[in-house]
DNA sequence: GCCGTTTTCGGCCCGACTGTTTTCAGTCG
């Protein structure tokens, strides 16, 4: 059985939350409502086979009233007090809340008051007026609502980590001319490395935080100011791109960047655990019951008193860290250090920009022990993929930069097409070969699922095939990924030994960060690239390397954290050394 | 609604900003 259910439950309780916060509900009511959903979500079984086992309350936030809500469901497919309040509440009414500024007090006062239950009908109630009247409106909040709906209507979608850390970069290159700016740093899921960011959040520390509020509102890139206070502000760019500010004074620098840096849940739990030794935790540092504070200048300072180990900010979704943080059995992330290469480049002898050469040099010149040329095969045209013939002449310049910067090793590689009949483009005899083998997925991407799962696998049993290129087919904002057995997929890597690629092209990050905490957890292998069809590109290794430790990835995960001998032993189809 | 080597009842994460208020509620992160 799949997942599934686990996720509708949790989408069934988040409604519920929703539907109790419109009616006025008790909030801790409505907050057990959404932990349940989000450990229901995250948790690692399917709900109804712990129901089976009798094991549900074991879920941390199942009590007794949630358990049989979840029974309910699993037997007759409903839960009858959703369905109740669904008949209560026009299903328009929970989408008011879309618009900013708007939570479930509004919506509720606007149905109630307006009857009104779409967005459309809200922006018309304000331009004629009609919303002023409400009690605890006036016209500053028909202008806010207004307001609201235009950025609702131009808030742009989730942007890729790769397009926003450059416009973050730009934005903390124009902070530091503020003379009164003593620190900066990104925060919030930029500086998590989410694999899309919603919004850019910047801290700094100064002695004059109005100061700085006020030089950030009036950066030329500012297009309008949202909100501005003492010590933070809110502004937006000309894209609609959502820029969030704080600031304090040095000696809060810890806990503020601790703070902002999020995520949410993360930042409640420590909280929760600050109030189990009678300490308070804010963006201000710890105050003690006798209202004495405990300051922390650094972040290591906030897990430190917490007793924790110091908790990266790519694990901080708490989603595990903060008790593994407590126990000492963190993992031990893998770094931009460990990597020894890149096992998946472009060279102008497909569709590359740079030449193998230039490739190498590069990669040399960032340190790396080797890399692996993975031009394109034939049935991919539209990328000159090579023929046999050519990939022989290919051979020849490889041995020839291989002499030149020895001891650094170019591999020759392909990214073999795995065609949408399910056979590989070149014969196994040419595949054994090469040093290195991707296989890849651009064709028929539209195949259903046990048929696109079927032509994965079966390269995945092909002796030759190393890796599994971009294994979700995914495009950031642009493509779905393909419909995998991902489970099946894992199943097979941890078999064939078939290592999982980590594309690090900002608009792949395919595998992302969720996909390798389950493959790390199957005990299958990684390997972080790049896709790299110029030498600028190598750079974007970051992206990937910020997935693999968002999914908890040890170096004796990747593939690509040894060097050049114990790689070859890692890969299939190798000549092994007798023993 | 959940939860407990300080509790089976009484707690439950913290603070800024805005607008409509004359002390606070709603929203957000």
């Amino acid at each position: 059985m799949g997942r599934s259910s686990n996720k509708e439950l949790a989408s069934i309780f988040r409604e519920l939350a929703d539907m109790l916060e419109m009616k006025g509900d008790t909030i801790y009511k409505i907050i057990a409502y959404r932990k349940a959903a989000d450990n229901i979500e995250h948790a690692t079984q399917d709900v109804a086979v712990l129901w089976q086992q009798g094991r549900l309350r074991e879920v941390p936030g199942i009590g007794e009233s949630i358990a049989s809500k979840i029974q309910e469901y699993l037997t007759t497919g409903r839960v009858v007090l959703h369905d109740q309040l669904h008949e209560e509440m026009p299903p328009g009414v929970l989408s008011l809340r879309a618009i900013p500024g708007v939570g479930p007090k509004t919506a509720w006062l606007l149905y109630q008051r307006l009857g009104i239950t779409s967005v459309a009908e809200v922006e018309r109630a304000a331009k004629e007026g009609k919303l002023r009247g409400l009690p605890g409106m006036g016209e500053r909040s028909e202008e806010k609502i207004l307001q609201g709906i235009e950025m609702l209507h131009r808030r742009s979608e989730r942007i890729p980590l790769g397009i926003a850390l450059p416009v973050a970069q730009a934005l903390l290159a124009g902070l530091r001319g503020c003379p009164q700016v003593l620190r900066l740093s990104t925060a919030g899921s930029l500086r998590r490395c989410k694999p899309t960011v919603g919004d850019i959040d910047v801290l700094a520390v100064s002695r004059e935080p109005q100061a700085v509020v006020r030089f950030f509102a009036r950066l030329p890139e500012v297009a309008e100011v949202v909100s501005q206070g003492d010590t933070k502000s809110t502004v937006l760019l000309e894209d609609g791109l959502q820029i969030d500010l704080m600031v304090l004074e040095e000696t809060r620098y810890g806990s503020l960047l601790q703070h902002f840096t999020g995520s949410k849940d993360h930042n409640v739990h420590l909280r929760e655990l600050a109030l189990d030794q009678g300490l308070s935790l804010s963006e201000y540092g710890f105050t003690r019951p006798d209202g004495g504070m405990i300051l922390c200048p650094e972040e290591e300072d906030v897990y430190l008193t917490l007793e924790l180990d110091y908790i990266p900010p790519e694990l901080r979704e708490d989603a595990g860290e903060v008790e593994a943080a407590r126990e000492r059995r963190l993992p031990r992330l893998v770094q931009s250090v460990d990597l020894k290469g890149d096992l998946h480049v472009h060279s102008t002898w497909s569709d590359g920009v740079s030449n193998i050469r230039e490739m190498a040099q590069a990669a040399k010149a960032r340190g790396y022990e080797y890399i692996a040329v993975t031009d394109h095969t034939k049935s991919l045209g539209i990328a000159r993929g090579l023929t046999v013939d050519r990939l022989r002449e290919r051979q020849a310049e490889i041995e020839e930069v291989n002499r030149e910067l020895a001891p650094f090793r170019v591999l020759s590689g392909v990214e073999v097409e795995v065609k949408a009949d399910g056979t590989l483009d070149l014969p196994d005899d040419v595949l054994a070969k090469l040093d290195l083998v991707v296989a890849s997925v651009h064709s028929g991407l539209r195949q259903e699922r046990d048929r696109i799962t079927g032509r994965v696998l079966a390269a995945m049993r092909n002796p030759h095939v190393d890796i599994i290129g971009h294994p979700t087919g995914v495009i950031l904002g642009e493509r779905e990924p393909y419909d995998l057995d991902f489970a099946a997929i894992l199943r097979e890597a941890v078999a064939t030994g078939t290592a999982l690629e980590i594309n690090s092209m900002p608009n792949r990050l395919d595998l992302d960060d969720v996909h390798v905490r389950q493959a790390v957890a199957a005990g299958a292998m990684l390997a972080i690239s790049t896709d790299s069809h110029r030498v600028e590109s190598l750079e974007a290794i970051g992206f990937g390397l910020a997935m693999a430790r968002r999914g908890w990835a040890e170096p004796a995960s990747v593939i690509n954290t040894v060097s050049f001998p114990a790689l070859l032993s890692r890969l299939k189809g190798q000549p092994r050394l007798a023993s």
